[in-house]
RNA sequence: UGCCCAGUAGCUCAGCGGUAGAGCAGGUGACUGUUAAUCACUUGGUCGCUGGUUCGAUCCCAGCCUGGGCAGCCA
């Protein structure tokens, strides 16, 4: 008995094969008078295999009523198509029927609306929109990790429970094992989260940038790569309330190697699915989004506008674009602000850097001018922000008067603090969203489409 | 959370104050090295839920539920 032979692998061969095994999935079946033409497909490709099945195999009845999902295993031989369209096709010497699918498999061969995909999260990934954004995920992780490790970069794996509600990046989860209808009380009648699981209150993380700072001022260059919870509720395209975040710290790093690390980073990962994903990308292109594999080359090759908050602020007064929202020092840039400077002025990736104190969190470096930190956020069509990120305040003094500023206690802090105690040093770092990448990179438009059971407000089912 | 849009067959949609139709899918048959095959016939619906208006509601109104778009929060 041989071996299987993937899908992939099957058409991409070089020679016939009088001896091969098929596992895979029905996608369709045509009969003639004397045999079927079965299309299998096994996800390891956007292709199906044709397999043609004579009428004389003793169960040809059952394989008539084959039909769209089923799983089959074909025992035949490889040889080379005698019509349009593949190269190779399987005749086939045995077809065993593994599990039918009855009339009620919600999977068509026409097109189904992404909707509709999402109310059989399970089911979608046998579709070929599904198949190709979920191996191009997987291939996006991979090329995180290569990036990274080439370059010398430590992947740390920071805490999905974290004891920290501090970290200012929005609405947490909270993690207890205590009784909700019965939870122990403190004399002022709180709940006691001393008598909880941990002895203190938890949550899940929010972001492992606090933690993988400890790790940079240490193995110099590391990057963390993992799930982040936002309590949130957001309903947007673009927003998730379990997502995957890869967050990068690097030390001896000032805010324009961060920049440049950000801009290689997206570059390099454009540029491996372009040359690893080519079959998936020309789905996308297809039936997603026509402009796609020119967005991602233009990209690709060239550099990302840079420009400081203040300057943006005045292109977009000087702009005479009529906005919704005015366009005001002091603000955050609104997502038509960001989509002008990213899709209307530059057309380009934009870079946008050196923010008002006032608007960032407490553990951006302060300017020299008293009033802008070191924070940049990379801007990109379509999508708006990919990357938030910037230099740490490393000054031990500076540190705790922004955090005056912020009206947080130091007490909270206290091992964070401890980092620019001893050995402090400048370092810098960014957090990318995976899945936004992933969007880019697909040029699908709902966050929840690229993620394979997607949590959202409302929303946990599967 | 706010604003807007939509819920009719398994799917995608049309329709209309007098209780419904198409294409695809499913079934049957024909035809064919086909490839989202084709052709003929055919099964299939409490028109999201609950109230209200009306002689009569799938249609008009209100509330609710579900889904979607945009905005805020961010990645």
């Amino acid at each position: 008995m041989p071996n299987p032979t993937s899908v992939k692998d099957a058409l991409a061969a070089t020679a016939p094969n009088d001896s091969i095994l098929v596992h895979g999935w029905v996608r369709t079946r045509r009969d003639t008078k004397t045999f079927s033409f079965l299309e299998l497909n096994d996800g390891s490709c956007l292709h199906n295999l044709q397999v043609i099945v004579s009428s004389t195999l003793p169960n040809y009845a059952e394989i008539q009523h084959l039909s769209t999902g089923a799983a089959a295993t074909v025992r035949g031989r490889l040889i080379p198509s005698q019509g349009q369209g593949q190269k190779w096709e399987v005749a086939a010497d045995a077809v065993e029927i593994i599990g039918a699918a009855d009339a009620t498999y919600p999977l068509q061969k026409k097109g189904h609306t992404l909707e509709f995909l999402r109310e059989i999260a399970h089911l979608r990934p046998r579709s070929n929109l599904f198949g190709c954004i979920f191996r191009v995920r997987s291939r996006l992780a991979f090329a995180i990790h290569q990036f990274f490790q080439e370059r010398g970069f430590v992947y740390v794996h920071t805490p999905i429970v974290t004891g920290s509600d501090c970290e200012g990046a929005g609405e947490l989860f909270r993690v207890t094992t205590l009784d909700m209808k019965n939870p122990p009380k403190r004399e002022d009648g709180e709940i006691d989260y001393a008598k909880d699981f941990f002895a203190r209150p938890t949550f899940l993380t929010v972001s492992g940038q606090l933690e993988a700072e400890a790790f940079a001022c240490a193995l110099s260059k590391v990057y963390t790569f993992g799930p982040t919870f936002r309590a949130e509720n957001s309903n947007t395209s673009r927003h998730a309330s379990e997502f995957w975040m890869i967050e990068p710290e690097v030390a001896f790093c000032d805010l324009q190697d961060d920049m440049q690390l950000a801009e290689d980073f997206v570059k390099y990962l454009i540029r491996d699915i372009r040359t690893h994903c080519a079959d998936d990308l020309t789905l996308f292109t297809r039936f997603v989004d026509k402009g796609l594999l020119e967005r991602l080359d233009f990209v690709a090759e060239r550099p990302f506008q840079r420009v400081s908050y203040t300057e943006a602020v005045e292109l977009l007064t000087k702009s005479g674009h009529k906005f919704e929202y005015p366009v005001e020092y002091g603000t955050n840039l609104q997502s038509e602000h960001e989509r002008y400077l990213t899709e209307v002025h530059f057309k380009c990736p934009v870079t946008v850097y050196n923010y008002p104190k006032e608007i960032k969190p407490f553990y951006m470096r302060l300017n020299d001018d008293g009033r802008t930190v070191t924070a940049m956020d990379v801007l990109v069509p379509g999508i708006g922000e990919i990357v938030g990120g910037s230099q740490r305040e490393e000054r031990l003094d500076v540190l705790l008067e922004n955090m005056n500023r912020h009206q947080l206690d130091p007490k909270d802090y206290g091992w964070y603090i401890d980092l620019r105690r001893y050995g402090s040093v400048p370092h810098a770092g960014f957090g990318l969203g995976f899945e936004r990448m992933l969007m880019f990179v697909t040029g699908v438009g709902n966050i929840r489409d690229v993620v394979p059971f997607a949590r959202t407000p409302g929303n946990a089912a599967f």
